[in-house]
DNA sequence: TAAGAGAGACTTACAACGTAAGGGGAAGAC
DNA sequence: GTCTTCCCCTTACGTTGTAAGTCTCTCTTA
């Protein structure tokens, strides 16, 4: 009998690999990249995957190395300043810009402990920034703790409005229950009602927040390195 | 015949079953925070501590709790100081100092999105201080965001140290290996394996970056705040 | 052209996890 | 003496990552 034309199917790699996880964690978020649940998009199994990916924890490695490749193809065709300070400021802005497209991305980043290649060049070029604008080494090496993660764009929230309670009447229920006790957060808030009366404890905007930070540190850094 | 004296056994309470994870987290880390482990470390099984707490949620909120319940005991026995950006140093200073003693600490107030009391009870100290020291509401508000996490004596690393490569010349390597893609950080790294030949890639210490960031915020602060 | 060697996928199976559902016994209430 | 309520246990299920082994193409080499 004729044998019928074998399912034409494309051969799995790393990279697709790594492409459809990331798709699935734009669509579901992180914990819907499971090994099955890829296999599932890539019309595969599980296991088959395990030929191109060593285990979970290289997948995720995987997942960063795409999304800080995404994030330096951004910035570097970014426009030359000669000014530093704006140079980094529209750096890690854009950066940033990258990072919300992709949710997931800082709780993954938060995750990892190894170093990657591509997060290691994204750092290079901050360094090149400030040394561009007389940062001695060391003073450039303090700059990359103060930043921390905000050099890629983010900063840890302790209460992350984007995964954060349903339901905001019920924090802002807790913070009346506890006025007594908070009677400064209470002022805060009654402050900002008053301002803005459809605003709950949620009324912060992120964008904002950054970019104050930010600057808070990027000219805490400009004074020291004018001296 | 006679019965058995039946095993002596304390009851299970929610504050057992929490003080036993917290153990758990510090001997063995987060990790190995699982119920059936809890479970095993208070002699009873798994679903009993069901009774006490609603689910594994649950439990890493009560967790946090416990963890924060300790700081703020620690923050509240300070002296009071009259300079209220010397009080909020001490403070988070002191925080820091208790988090350290708990090194999953970070990991797991990151993962949390829902808004403990004892964490907002804690921010309003801050934010107290901050008042004395003429700050406005909305100044205050923007400083708790600059200080993220920081306000509670921790700074997200992208390379944690403490649960990095546990072979830190593998790291040292791939930056030689990169030197020409990176000039930058490998002449960083170049100067200080000068000042200090034993120096790799983790060279950096947590508590003097801690500190320098830390100050420069507050100094940057303080300078809004006298406007 | 036949035989051998991988490369690349699949099959099966397991341990560990959180937890749903229900059972049982002891202590106190009526 | 019966009932209720509290507290703990037993059993079982679905999901996860992944170890171990197998099948099947395709390419190389004699």
């Amino acid at each position: 009998m004729a044998s019928q034309a074998p399912a034409p199917r494309t051969p799995l790699s790393r990279d697709r690999v790594l492409r459809a996880a990331v798709q699935i964690a734009d669509a579901d978020g992180l914990d819907a990249v499971t090994m099955r649940r890829i296999g599932e998009a890539l019309g595969a199994e599980a296991m088959s995957l395990y030929y191109h990916v060593a285990n979970k924890n290289d997948l995720l490695d995987g997942i960063v190395d795409v999304l800080i490749d995404e994030l330096n193809e951004a910035v570097d065709r970014l426009v030359v300043v000669k000014d530093w300070k704006a140079a980094m400021r529209h750096r890690i802005l854009t950066a940033r810009a990258v990072l919300l497209r992709h949710p997931w991305a800082p709780r993954l980043l938060e995750s990892r402990t190894t170093m990657r290649p591509a997060v290691v060049i994204y750092h290079d070029r901050l360094v090149g920034l400030m040394r561009s604008g007389g940062f001695s080494y060391d003073l450039a090496h303090h700059a990359l703790h103060a930043l921390g993660s905000r050099a890629l764009g983010f900063s840890q929230e302790l209460f992350d409005p984007a995964n954060a309670n349903p339901n905001p009447d019920a924090d802002a229920r807790m913070l009346a229950e506890l006025a007594e006790q908070v009677p400064n957060l209470a002022g805060m808030l009654a402050e900002v009602a008053h301002d803005d009366p459809d605003s709950t404890i949620g009324w912060c905007d992120d964008q904002q927040e950054f970019e104050f930070a930010l600057d808070l540190i990027l000219d805490g850094l400009a004074r020291l390195a004018s001296r």
